[in-house]
DNA sequence: TATTGTTATACTCTATAACTATA
DNA sequence: TATAGTTATAGAGTATAACAATA
């Protein structure tokens, strides 16, 4: 019997691509601005703890693929909120050290532990051979763009 | 033999659907920006040409999900650029009607047809069970969330 | 001469609140 | 009294350009 149903829309696939991260966005921004964050500022934190260890303003604008201009923004707002702190770079004059706060690097820890469960929580339940399959996908899509 | 590799990592796994977003986001956002166009405003011009008749603002930030006050600055610019007309509401002097002009509905069209060939060259070559369970896996953590 | 971070400026997305005209 | 759209205001992300201090 043929499955006339079988045949996919790619654009209905990419569709759900959006919509799964807009949702699961939305989801991150509610819970970050319940803690006085906005995405950007988030991934600040989350790359200073990745690293574990002080960055030059100029390192971060790269890890974050944004100008220096957004990244003294950021890090202004950070620093108002003593997530981070500066600090003259010790041989450099020109350069800033920012690292993590106490108050800092236990949100980012925080924040990572609840992505990981949030994340295992979704996926619980499917069937194994469904989620490599969805991960080859996206692994082909990403590589064709 | 065991697969080590075969537990895929939850988090790994929406990594990718982010990246898969952000990076397709990137492309379209690319390709708008060259004719003048943002997201947002491209989202108003398909939002009216599949609709097929002119809408009233209140509407659109309906369909848009966003706010009025956003609806008239998206207008704003629009009407700007020619691509849609404000007209009075025959029978309601409050509302406005919103229309595609002629390039428009011109862009509109083009803009739907570029992303159905897109979403189809991406999704070429791959085995159809694949992207069957992709979207299985897709639909199951949207309505999960 | 090149690099780091800043000030200056601007555009877009987004939201809330107050207001006008109309229903 | 409720609704449609606007003005006013604001915060956030993002970008370019010019500039000062330093390498």
């Amino acid at each position: 019997m043929y499955n006339y149903a079988m045949a996919v829309e790619p654009v209905a696939a990419l569709d759900k691509v959006f919509e799964l991260a807009s949702r699961v966005g939305d989801l991150m921004h509610a819970a970050l601005t319940e803690r006085g964050l906005t995405p950007a500022r988030a991934e600040v934190l989350l790359v200073l703890h990745g690293r574990a260890r002080p960055m030059v303003q100029r390192e971060l604008s790269q890890a974050l693929h944004c100008t220096p201009r957004h990244v003294t923004a950021l890090i202004d707002a950070l620093e108002g909120d003593s997530w981070v702190s500066r600090r003259p770079h010790p041989s450099d004059r020109r350069a800033t050290l920012v690292a993590l706060t106490e108050a800092g690097a236990a949100a980012a820890e925080r924040l990572g532990n609840e992505r990981e469960t949030a994340a295992a929580t979704l996926f619980e339940g499917l069937p194994a051979a469904d989620i490599a399959a969805f991960m080859s996908v996206a692994d082909h899509l990403l590589t064709h763009l």
